[in-house]
RNA sequence: GACCCCUUCGUCUAGCCAGGUCCAGGACGUCAGGUUUUCAUCCUGAAAACACGGGUUCGAAUCCCGUAGGGGUCGCCA
């Protein structure tokens, strides 16, 4: 490896991010949008964003408009691309710039004069091989140890008569771009210098047959409109290194000016494992085996029942013979089991903060230097610097960007919070926002702001405030622990404190609170011992709240109610 | 297998390019104490790494070579 030449940006610099919308956005997929975004705003460049459909079979509307959502959440605006404020950000004349439009499928005439000019040159050429044969020859060539190359000899040496008789026949082509036959050299910003020797490099497909689609590959398209859009920098992720030689061979071929390039590691799960949207399916899938080996009782056509959908489906993704996430999603819920955040969309609905994910994602492969570690996204566009960038792939932590998160919510006003909870739940947690009518809402962020790690953690604590009060349990450790040991002292607080707080004039946190303090100085009692009774009778466990919160947030009659509840189902047994 | 990239605490990393100030610093996690009505916090402290082997040098985490390990690519996916 050679020294990477950086510091050198292109002039004017002009990045793009460019998905290919066959899925949500993967927080990979973030990083590297997050790095283009920073570098276009440091120098006052411009960052497209362009949908990469060329796959028509894989690519939908919903996962444009998905990744479109997801960048906007993050705070990453594109110069040019579709608008998400226009009535249809899919349509054509939906988009912002002076060069789209911005979806290659909308783009497809340009595709074929370019390949025109290259058959006209002699660079590309058709190619009957089926894949059946292509499949062979480079099982072949990797028995042998040779590189898996397709030969062009034969392809090459068709006569004028064999492919017209071919075509009569019908049979599918494909056009494949000549490559040099001389080594080729990237420079790569982030990697060095990277050099490919020209046998290693095959002559690749350029342009699909009728039955795949008919239209330009990923290469093809990706490098035409890098070029036909003034791009000046390509970031991307590492595993487009090898494809690089490629298209610098196209940018030459075509008389294009090559980008700068710059390759940025992947980022893996903990276990080092490339991190990808099917380890959803794969967590619930194993859960979902466990659970149904557990018992014979429990069965596939149970799950079906419960998640409504069909039996069959089901067997399906256990059998690992589809990655439905829709069905994943379903099932990991119903199973309880944690589907792993893969997507920014997960992250975003189990109540993450976009500016921390930002934050985290940026140090995932850059850091400022020094010890600093917490910044936002000015900073991130005013410091990333592509010198800085690790050249070694790095593990998703979770628990450091948990950390991150929780840390940034509790650093901010209550309003703020107050704000980005209500608009969580409202998004996230409707059936618990309609329980939280009026000022319910500020008790409750009040309350929870302190203990909120997640904008989505509240929604789990406070189960037992969201159920009705008779269908409250009680957890069996905190009753033994709390309300009978020592001869039912707990129960006993709770019979004496029910007077007290019936007696009770203001059903308010602080007042509640002041009751419940002096009820155990009156008792010559530790707050613990008259807290933690409480907290067992309104919520069937000891995590709550302050007692004077968790009291208020119930309000007063389902408080009392909950109160003589807990006494009548949990009175000791005697002997 | 072929080609390409990478290698500092468990994890993310600073330091490396301009060798000594590094018996290696920070963060998350872990562990041990402490504060607190539970939880969540908060405070204090601790354990924890230069992959290995050669070389260059007075001196190497830093430079060179090799080995091992990890990863990426090898699609009419992107």
């Amino acid at each position: 490896m050679n020294e990477p030449s950086c510091n050198n940006l292109p002039e004017p610099l002009v990045t793009r991010f460019a998905p290919s919308p066959t899925g949500a956005l993967h927080v990979g997929g973030a990083r590297t949008a997050l790095y283009n975004w920073a570098l276009a705003r440091q120098r006052g460049g411009r960052f497209i964003l362009r949908i990469e459909d060329t796959d028509v079979r894989r690519s939908t509307p919903e996962a444009t408009l998905g990744i479109l959502r997801d960048l906007a959440w993050l705070g990453i605006d594109w110069d040019e691309g579709p608008s998400l404020e226009s009535a249809d950000p899919l349509d054509a004349a939906g988009q912002r710039g002076e060069r789209g439009p911005y979806f290659q499928s909308q783009r497809q005439m340009r595709y074929r004069e370019y390949l025109q000019q290259l058959i006209d040159a002699g660079r590309a050429y058709k190619c009957f091989k089926t894949p059946a044969e292509l499949d062979a020859d480079r099982k072949r060539a990797r028995a042998e140890g040779q590189p898996e190359k397709d030969d062009a000899t034969e392809s090459l040496n068709l006569s004028p008569e064999q492919i017209s008789r071919y075509q009569a026949e019908g049979r599918p082509y494909v056009y494949r771009f000549r490559m040099p036959d001389t080594d080729i050299t990237v420079h790569d910003l982030v990697l060095g210098e990277v050099t490919i020797r020209a046998e290693e490099l095959e002559d690749f497909v350029i342009f699909k047959s009728s039955d795949a689609g008919g239209g330009p590959t990923f290469h093809f398209a990706n490098v035409i409109d890098d070029a036909a859009m003034g791009v000046t920098l390509t970031l991307r992720a590492q595993e487009h290194l090898m494809n690089t030689p490629r298209h610098a061979a196209l940018f030459d071929a075509l008389g294009l000016d090559r980008p700068a390039w710059a390759h940025v590691p992947l980022i893996f799960n903990p276990d080092g494992s490339k991190m990808s949207k099917r380890d959803k399916a794969k967590a619930v899938r194993t859960a979902a085996k466990k659970w149904l080996e557990a018992d014979s009782a429990n069965s596939t056509a149970a799950l079906a029942a419960q998640i409504g959908l069909p039996t069959a489906r089901i067997e399906a993704f256990v059998r690992g013979e589809s990655d439905d996430l829709e069905l994943a999603t379903a099932l990991g819920e119903s199973l309880g089991v944690k589907v792993p955040e893969i997507d920014v969309a997960d992250f975003r609905a189990n109540g993450y903060l976009p500016e921390v994910l930002c934050n985290y994602l940026a140090l995932l492969g850059w850091n400022p230097g020094g010890d600093v570690e917490r910044f936002d996204r000015a900073f991130l566009a005013e410091k990333f610097s592509i010198e800085r960038i690790g050249r070694s792939s790095a593990r998703f932590d979770r628990d450091k960007l948990f950390r991150f998160n929780a840390d940034t919510i509790a650093a901010m006003p209550f309003e703020q919070y107050r704000d980005l909870l209500h608009a969580h739940f409202r998004m996230y947690r409707p059936e618990f926002l309609a329980k939280l009518e009026g000022d319910r809402f500020d008790l409750f962020a009040r309350a929870y702001h302190p203990r909120s790690r997640t904008l989505d953690e509240p929604a789990e604590l406070a189960r037992y405030l969201f159920i009705e009060d008779d269908q409250l349990t009680y957890d069996a450790k905190a009753v033994t622990k709390v309300l009978h040991k020592n001869e039912g002292e707990g129960l006993k607080v709770l019979r004496e404190l029910e007077q007290a707080l019936t007696a009770c004039e203001s059903w308010m946190p602080e007042s509640l609170e002041a009751a419940v303090s002096a009820f155990a100085k009156d008792h010559g009692l530790g707050m613990g011992k008259v807290a933690q009774p409480l907290r067992v009778a309104l919520t069937g466990t000891t995590v709550s709240p302050g007692i004077g919160d968790t009291l208020a947030l119930l309000g007063r009659e389902r408080a009392l109610v909950r109160l003589q509840r807990c006494q009548a189902q949990c009175a000791q047994a005697v002997g």
